[in-house]
RNA sequence: CGGGGCGUAGCGUAGCCCGGUUAUCGCGCCACAUUUGGGAUGUGGAGGUCGCAAGUUCGAAUCUUGCCGCCCCGACCA
């Protein structure tokens, strides 16, 4: 085995580190938190953006692109905003090089210093909203409906492939409305598009939630969010819908003039999903074979594997194959033909599990005389001969079939880890052993949420969507609460 | 920024404590042959500013000092 991958039980962070990089999605970078996504890797963001731009697109919205500048007295415009992103923002304030005149390669022209400096974006409301000035003056601009896709640059302080780096892509939506009712129903809609989302192509279930005041987005009136849980029992926050109530429209002075002709300022929202998902893709469904991506999303769904001994041999099962492969690309299904003489069949049986591809279909002599294939299925690493006539629809039902294996597992893994604590001790217990979602009563106090992370590093991680009501008391202070809310670890 | 670990060939490493011929081993790479149904085998070969800089010494991967970088744990966060 020349590619060792680090086992979940062992340790699990190096488990998903060996995974990144030897399945080749990633890699480390020059810059210090910063990463490179390899091919493979970026096909899986490719599909996983155009599923979603889809839907974007579906419900009314249009692509624009804003810059990656940003200038500093824009973010301070907005009080919640500028507190929550200042500590982790990269600044420009120069703009030109020169030779250093003792001979020490190139420096900053202390000459060249900005006027305004410029802020790398952290996120764009305040470039947006600027913006969205000039764009409305009357309810008939509204609804006003963007997307884009950007990078974006926060300087945390320590980082991890995908789940947390300095630079990431992303998409984020900046919608302006002429009530607010209006936009709480955007930010509800595209909390369910990233929810159906996850669960229909990521196969990831996720929690539907309102984030605690200490949770929520710097400027936002509320936060949505939806939140995974990933195999070691850390929640993840995969997708977050803001309800920016009029905050970024007051700070930035947009209104608009109603039917009545009276002067309103407009209501908002921001939406967005990062290629934090690929972590979130890779924790839940894994396992210390290497990756297993969920059908709908793997940048290869079906690889075929030649066996054979010789370039007659070869002749043959190339012009059995070669039918196939057309079969399948009728289907729109992505195939891969691997018939590189230089690796031999074990060693690509291996590697293509270790890349996470679904279906794994082996043909040789022995299979083309008896009319057969090989068919192995990465989710549950069983094997099974089909017949070659029609398999290219047999892998089909086939895929859809691993679809819904995965979901499911990843589902009753999440069912299972959503634990009811009545009491403190039961509550540390929990997040000491069992981990995952804990559902507990808790006060509604900022005070007492900082109190239990600070005891046990868990946090409140949303007071789900279609909670009951429940009388019960605090876990910590035993105060009347009148609902349970979801805890957890949290990445 | 604190605490811990590390830097030797593309990757992973031995050697360092106790300085001394040509820097160890595995994987990978190149050539050829035999191979090909779960990470092939043999033979031959290429590949190194031992993180950087200064110092001690006849002599430094090894000792001293300074610097740089990375990883893990914490504080911060999607």
């Amino acid at each position: 085995m020349s590619k060792e991958i680090t086992s979940r039980e062992k340790d699990y962070s190096q488990w998903y580190n060996d995974l990144v990089i030897k399945a080749g999605l990633a890699d480390y970078s020059a810059v210090r938190g910063c990463m490179i996504i390899k091919p493979y890797g970026f096909a899986l963001w490719e599909n996983m953006r155009d599923q979603l731009d889809k839907r974007f697109k579906e419900t009314g919205h249009q692509n624009a692109y804003f810059p990656l500048f940003i200038p500093k007295s824009f973010l301070s415009k907005e009080a919640a905003h500028v507190e929550g992103f200042a500590k982790e923002c990269a600044v420009v304030t120069h703009y030109r090089l020169k030779n250093d005149e003792n001979g020490n390669g190139i420096v900053v022209d202390p000459e060249a210093k900005l006027e305004e400096e410029l802020i790398i974006r952290p996120t764009s409301e305040t470039i947006i909203w600027n913006t969205y000035k000039s764009w409305i003056q009357s309810y008939r601009d509204l609804p006003l409906l963007i997307n884009q896709w950007a990078n974006v640059v926060r300087w945390e302080m320590r980082t991890r492939l995908f789940l947390r780096t300095t630079e990431f892509l992303w998409q984020e939506g900046h919608t302006a409305h002429a009530t607010s009712q209006e936009a709480i129903d955007e930010t509800v809609q595209m909390l369910n598009v990233y929810a159906e989302f996850a669960e229909e192509y990521m196969a990831l279930p996720v929690v539907k939630g309102v984030k605690s005041i200490n949770e929520r987005f710097a400027g936002a009136v509320d936060t949505y969010c939806i939140e995974a849980l990933m195999q070691d029992g850390k929640a993840l926050q995969a997708g977050t819908s803001h309800f920016l109530g009029q905050n970024f429209a007051k700070a930035f002075d947009v209104k608009f003039s109603d039917k009545e002709n009276k002067l309103e300022y407009v209501w908002a929202t921001s939406w967005g999903v990062s290629t934090r998902l690929i972590g979130a893709l890779i924790m839940a469904h894994s396992d210390d074979d290497g990756l297993v991506l969920p059908p709908k999303l793997a940048p290869i769904q079906v690889v075929i594997i030649p066996v054979f001994k010789g370039a007659d041999q070869k002749a043959l099962v190339d012009e059995k194959v070669n039918v196939i492969v057309n079969d399948f690309k009728a289907l729109g299904i992505s195939v891969k033909y691997d018939d590189d003489d230089s690796r031999r069949p074990g060693w690509k049986f291996a590697e293509y599990e270790m890349k996470g591809v679904p279906v794994r279909i082996a043909i040789g002599m022995r299979d083309i005389e008896n009319n057969i294939a090989e068919v192995a299925r990465r989710d549950d690493k069983t094997k099974q001969s089909v017949s070659l006539d029609g398999i290219a629809n047999t892998v089909k039902v086939l895929l859809e079939e691993i679809q819904i294996n995965i979901y499911s597992k990843a589902k009753k893994f999440r069912n299972e880890h959503i634990t009811q604590a009545e009491t403190w001790d039961e509550f540390v217990s929990l997040l000491d052993g069992k981990g995952g979602f804990i559902s507990a009563h808790w006060d509604g106090t900022s005070e007492t949420e900082e109190k239990i992370k600070e005891l046990t590093k868990a946090t409140i991680r949303c007071i789900p969507l279609d909670n009951n009501k429940e009388d019960g008391k605090c876990i910590l202070t035993g105060k009347p609460s009148r609902e349970r809310v979801l805890f957890a670890r949290a990445y």
